[in-house]
DNA sequence: CTGCTTTTGTGCGCGCGTTCACAAACAACT
DNA sequence: AGTTGTTTGTGAACGCGCGCACAAAAGCAG
């Protein structure tokens, strides 16, 4: 076997002005950490994969293993939904699974709705990763006339001035941002307006949006230039190779 | 103006083994902590915007409101690369982007090889944030003999067979993972093998690689996941809409 | 040259998250 | 039933990162 992979982290940056400062966070009913919100993900994948390979009861080193977390970190994850092992055996993996996905809101289907239908909102909307977690991409919307009316993934594009009636219509929950980073602050702005309080934006721009939404964000230049960071790290380092 | 967003995080999950539990953590020449890093293309994309738009000298509240962070958290991170602004004044902005290219090593420019051109990998090739910030897209590979041959932005795509040559030929240095799950480890494998040591997996699969090989990981459902997550628990928290 | 304003750079405290380490709990076996 | 072995759940310590708040520095005005 290979070096594990001890350190996750936040997997994106939650944007959303969740916890400012003069809040005093105050205790929620059920006050699940977001580090290990940001965690589940992982687990539910693992967990999933072993269930289809029959597996039925996992312990918490087995399954931190094949997510690349701590033993004692994953435990504690678990704990924080409730004592759902059996200690000397384990957990059993279907009860896990849908525990995790009860807690993930995954047992509900949501409708998505990705507006900027370019290379990587049609990307998007062919992922098939959504589908069978629990995610429907309900409509996908863009401004370019030329893409409005195409077939995208088994939809139609429809225009970017049917957003509100649109998002209404399918009962939007979430909305997925796709478009050039000119343009993503305006759409947020009518996403937000027409009632969408979730946002995943792709666009490589600052957005601002009230503090009840939750804005997360992927940036897949960051990621780059955080990587050649740590390459050009490693090159001065050690020596040139000529 | 809107709220502000005062919170970023990582974005991204950092899954390389380069603090181990039992590893002292050595301090390195320059030891910039790991969360300034990740902000560093923030900041750097919005002063190119102010540049841009003619502007030459910016104070950290400025940057910091155009970058959605803490203009104390600003400074900070600043501060780790040096001292380069001027008391009651502010920064220089032409200064301040060589200066940050520079730690963030895009003054070079990095090869990138992408594998699996699948949508996601299409959209990648296309998008042209790469190429603006110092990475060049140098080959595309895909295992598909239907996709091998087929030009892609301008390259050809190659088949996976080619991979460590293609790797030697156009001095790799990054790789980005956009294939199926099931491929991922394999591949990742290979580029490990090949001399690749920074890795950006979009697949959504856990991977392990040597504790010198730097990988990140970009998940597009594990994003959705946690957004369900704020959702559902507002809708259970407050009403149900009818 | 002195005093006032602006803005940087940073010392310090605080809170969150991670990890170790261990006791409680359960199964299996004698 | 008692004993042994395994695994969970968690108390406690540690370290990192964030943000406040302030002193040092630079410009500017008189």
């Amino acid at each position: 076997m290979r070096a594990s992979s001890p350190n996750g982290r936040t997997p994106g940056s939650r944007v959303s002005a969740s916890q400012l400062a003069q809040a005093p966070n105050q205790a929620q009913p059920r006050g699940i950490p977001e580090a290990s919100i940001a965690r589940l993900p992982l687990y539910l994948r693992a967990l999933q994969t072993m269930a289809d390979r029959g597996v039925t009861t996992v312990s918490s080193h087995e399954l931190a293993v094949a997510s690349g977390v701590n033993s004692a970190k994953l435990r504690k994850d678990l704990s924080h939904l409730g004592s759902y092992g059996t200690r000397g055996v384990g957990y059993e993996v279907a009860y896990l699974v849908y525990q995790i996905s009860r807690e993930l809101g995954l047992t509900q289907d949501w409708a998505v709705a990705i507006i900027g239908i370019g290379n990587l909102g049609r990307a998007l909307a062919n992922y098939g990763g959504f589908a069978t977690r629990g995610f429907r991409t309900a409509c996908l919307i863009d401004a370019d006339p030329r893409q409005v009316g195409q077939q995208v993934s088994g939809l139609v594009v429809r225009h970017l001035d049917d957003l509100e009636e649109l998002i209404e219509e399918h009962r939007i929950s979430i909305g997925v941002l796709a478009t050039p980073a000119s343009a993503a602050q305006q759409v947020a702005d009518r996403l937000v307006a027409a009632g969408v309080r979730s946002v995943l934006n792709f666009a490589p721009a600052v957005l601002t949006v009230p503090p009840d939404v939750e804005l997360r964000k992927v940036d897949l230049s960051t990621e780059l230039q955080i990587l050649a960071f740590h390459e050009q790290r490693r090159v001065s380092s050690a020596g040139v190779s000529a």
